[in-house]
RNA sequence: GCCGGGGUGGCGGAACUGGCAGACGCACAGGACUUAAAAUCCUGUGGCCCAAAAGGCCGUGUGGGUUCGAUCCCCACCCCCGGCACCA
């Protein structure tokens, strides 16, 4: 046989994958489904063996599943709309749809030269209007439903990127894109309504089994849900409390239970009521200064605590309504104009932060919880205690322990009606709104008379026009476009104008998945049969990166499809691995770092079962691995290695088959045959229950290991025994269920080596071997004695062993004998088939 | 501060959730083959004690506990990574 050149493999077999269109999948209700996905990417022009790894790891187990029967989809495309692309054209003047179309196809080259078995023919771009056509036509689904709405609002502004960004996409104060520090800016914007879903996208969490704990713990700590009471503190009108319902204070707390002790109330600067505390005021010029001067303070400052706690009061007070008292009401820089209500029921014995701000300007603190077995007082108060205990000073609800407290307050608030229970998120409406160019036009016409008209679906889809300015100031660049923004309204029939903003990219990816079951279909979306067929998606990797954005985007948009009729289920993604980076010299591989390592560089090397063996070898997907050389060098040893097992036995494997005999084994024979039954079962485990890719790949190695050391014996026999036809037989199994499983990681590789030891129809008609647990289980098996817990001697017994013969043959050991002698046996512990403690005195 | 995940040889990592800690690989050392090198094959490789073997002791972040037996379970603590966080 000629020597391994895996290169050359990798041609042939690519070639003949794509010439067969073995990838490619239709419905087949008679089959089991198996829907494996990456995420799609964004085509930034070269994809490193980081990105790599992610789609390595998916073709494995798309392979793998193929081989065990189910009919796979496993697509592939392309998140092709966004900012890079954009900004890119800004800086060399390259229309972003040349260079975008330019990196799809070098992108594909490099997946297609690492034999990614995709179904290339549902290749989608989320920049053709064939694709964003239907967002469009979402968007004004949502419209109808009222899930997807216009505001005038405060929205974070990143001024190097030049757009809005959504709450979910500002990291750290900063752009999750550049980094610039976000500002605000009032700006008219689109929302999706994602908050009409948090309570269910939040409860669902627990549904995930096939999440990794990370994630879901990501997206129920951005949901943020805190369960607590809206109560009314009326304003202070003349000496007692005013009844409109527009002079009161609505303050949210989770904690009713404190609101005896509530001695004041406090107001973010942008509460509503603040303009009109200025207004009334002596001197407004001075507390509108006082006011402006907090709300100028940086937002990130203020929201990360660092900012000094600071506030004035306003010279008017509301009314406690349990205390009946009178509270003076100040503004507080350190509350959130967005949460909540905006407004606080300041506690200082029972909340630290309101401690403080006591302390500081001389506001009273009164005790109304006290812990067990201590008694706080008001007066010398060092902290606040922020525990729940028992209520005191609280009229009729004094004694009862806090959580009772909460309950029955909380009710008592209904009943007075002064207020009512809610649940509050942290989650906001999704801003999708983009002042960019690259991006799904959003379908909507402002006509002076009808006001917001969506535009009918016969004239979708709304195409984003060739030709514009990109100059990166700010404005939308289809504003400039006069062909673009001017048009007649769908209702009347006037001159009307189109809206000039573009939808975020994270519209695109949050439905995808969807549109690969039917990604050609040009008069809706997706078939919904087809969709119910293929979907949940099976298994589903990438980035941990997208934990929160996107994940929760799609679980979003599969309850706005679900609830719009088009498909069946609640979650779209049954399993997920977020897989790790790969770093070189610690660090995250980037173009400016320098370290990055290209995949094609390493192909023309080692070829690409080596990198892909490698890459799964090196560790468990989801951790981080440190890039090396050395490994890579190593796995394609280790092909090799095969190749010449495999070259070695060609005779033996692709001659006539015997049945195997089992009595007629000889003692290296039968090894041979328990090894190979017990690594098929190990690595069937190992890829289909655990996703434990590299100890799937050490035992095929300790297989090839075993399958070397046997060489000896068997070249010793003559062809014309019996043995030598069953040494044949037994080694044929091996090589045959070697290649099998060696292939979902060297495709190429294990390919060429089905072909030549005489099958045909390549690997794709292959099934994947099984295993009889009778072989697979040893004759003898060894078994270790412990005294007291330490091993002290290893019997070689029949598996066959009692509990009775284990116990006496660890006794009757001399070695055991040594370590009991003089001593008094006191138990003897078998775990039968595992190992035998013999405990003394 | 709250929530989640971790801590195992020189390194990447195993140990199928209570049963031989360190599989497999890297690196290193020795050997075989070779004129030589490369390639390949074989052997060794957690630490300490002992001249060596035999043997013994220690060893999975730290300290306790449960158990015949703990990397695994429980309690307390230390450190690392990720998320949330003046969220009322």
């Amino acid at each position: 046989m000629a020597d391994y050149r895996p290169q050359e493999l990798d041609r042939k077999w690519q070639q003949r994958w794509a010439d067969a269109r073995v990838f490619e999948v239709e419905v087949d209700p008679s089959r089991p489904k198996f829907y494996c996905l990456e995420m799609f990417a964004y085509p930034s022009g070269h994809a490193h063996v980081g990105h790599v790894r992610n789609y390595i790891i998916g073709d494995v187990v798309a392979r793998l599943k193929r081989m065990r029967g189910y009919n796979v989809l496993h697509p592939f495309g392309w998140d092709a709309f966004g900012l890079p692309a954009e900004n890119a054209a800004i800086k060399n003047g390259i229309h972003p749809e040349v260079s975008t179309f330019g990196n799809i196809a070098h992108m594909k080259g490099q997946l297609q030269r690492l034999g990614i078995s995709y179904a290339w023919e549902r290749e989608i771009a989320t920049c053709l209007p064939e694709y964003y056509k239907w967002n469009q036509w979402l968007f004004i689904r949502m419209f109808e439903r009222d899930l997807a709405y216009k505001r005038r609002s405060s929205v974070n502004w990143c001024s190097s990127c030049q757009t809005v960004l959504a709450n979910e996409q500002v990291v750290d104060g900063g752009c999750w894109r550049c980094g610039t520090p976000v500002t605000i800016r009032e700006l008219d914007q689109w929302f999706f309504r994602i908050t009409h879903y948090a309570d269910e996208l939040l409860q669902a969490a627990d549904v995930l089994t096939g999440w990794p704990d990370k994630v879901l713990t990501m997206q129920r700590n951005w949901i943020g849900r805190s369960e607590g009471v809206r109560v009314r503190f009326p304003l202070e009108v003349g000496g007692r409390a005013a009844t409109a319902p527009e002079d009161a204070i609505e303050v949210f707390t989770t904690r009713i239970d404190t609101i005896y002790g509530a001695t004041f109330v406090l107001l973010a600067p942008e509460h509503d009521i603040v303009r009109r505390f200025v207004k009334q005021s002596d001197d407004p010029t001075a507390l509108g200064a006082r006011v402006d001067r907090f709300r100028a303070q940086d937002r990130a400052a203020r929201l990360s605590g660092e900012i000094e706690k600071e506030g004035f009061f306003t010279g008017r007070h509301a009314i406690n309504p349990f205390t009946k008292k009178a509270v003076p009401i100040w503004i507080a820089n350190f509350v959130l104009g967005e949460y909540g209500t905006g407004a606080i029921q300041a506690v200082p014995a029972h909340d630290q932060r309101d401690f403080e701000f006591a302390q500081k300007y001389s506001l009273p603190i009164d005790v109304v919880i006290q812990p067990d077995g201590e008694i706080l007082d008001s007066q010398t108060l060092q902290a606040a205690f922020v525990d729940e205990g028992r209520l005191v000073n609280s009229g009729e609800f004094s004694g009862l322990p806090s959580p009772e407290a909460i309950r029955r307050m909380s009710l008592f608030v209904e009943k007075q009606g002064i207020g009512q229970r809610t649940i509050q998120f942290r989650l906001k409406d999704w801003g999708i709104s983009r002042q960019r160019y690259w991006g799904t036009p959003i379908p909507m016409i402002y006509c002076p008379t009808c006001g917001t008209v969506p535009v009918p679906d016969d004239q979708l889809p709304v195409v984003l026009p060739k030709v514009a300015q990109f100059t990166g100031r700010g404005d939308s660049p289809l504003a400039q476009v006069p062909e673009f923004v001017n048009t007649t309204c769908p209702k009347c029939g006037e001159p009307a104008r189109r809206e000039t903003d573009t939808m975020d990219t994270f519209v695109d990816s949050s439905w995808y998945f969807y549109r690969f079951c039917d990604p050609h279909n040009d008069r809706q979306a997706f078939e919904p049969s087809k969709v119910k067929y293929w979907l949940p998606v099976d298994f589903y990797s990438g980035g941990v990166e997208h934990a929160i954005l996107h994940l929760i985007y799609s679980r979003f948009f599969t309850r706005v499809f679900r609830d719009i009729g088009m498909v069946d289920h609640d979650e779209p993604f049954t399993h997920l691995l977020t897989q790790g980076m790969v770093l070189k010299e610690g660090a995250v591989m980037s173009k400016s770092k320098g370290n990055v390592v290209d995949p094609d560089e390493m192909l023309k090397n080692f070829g690409a079962d080596a990198l892909r063996l490698y890459v799964m070898f090196v560790a468990p997907p989801e951790k981080e691995v440190e890039w090396t050389d050395s490994g890579l060098a190593a796995s394609y040893r280790f092909l090799a290695r095969v190749w010449r097992l495999v070259d070695q036995w060609s005779a033996e494997v692709a001659g006539p088959a015997a049945k195997i005999e089992e009595a007629r084994l000889t003692e290296a024979e039968r090894g041979v045959r328990r090894k190979t039954h017990d690594t098929i079962r190990r690595v069937t485990i190992d890829l289909d229950q655990r996703v434990h890719l590299n100890t799937a790949i050490s035992a095929l190695m300790e297989l090839v290991n075993e399958l070397y050391a046997f060489e000896g014996d068997a070249h010793a026999q003559t062809p014309t025994t019996g043995k030598a036809v069953q040494t044949a037989a037994v080694f044929r199994e091996a090589i045959e269920a070697l290649i099998l499983m060696i292939s979902p990681f060297a495709p190429h590789t294990a390919e060429e080596l089905w072909e030549r030891t005489g099958h045909s129809g390549g690997l794709i008609k292959a099934q994947w071997p099984s295993y009889d647990p009778e072989v697979a289980k040893a004759d003898e098996i060894v078994v270790p004695v412990q005294v007291n817990g330490k091993v002290r001697a290893r019997l070689t017994v029949p598996a066959t062993s009692t509990e009775h013969d284990l116990r006496e043959r660890a006794l009757a050991d001399p070695a055991v004998r040594t370590h009991t002698a003089g001593k008094t046996v006191k138990t003897v512990v078998v775990a039968k088939g595992k190992l035998v403690n013999v405990v003394v005195q």
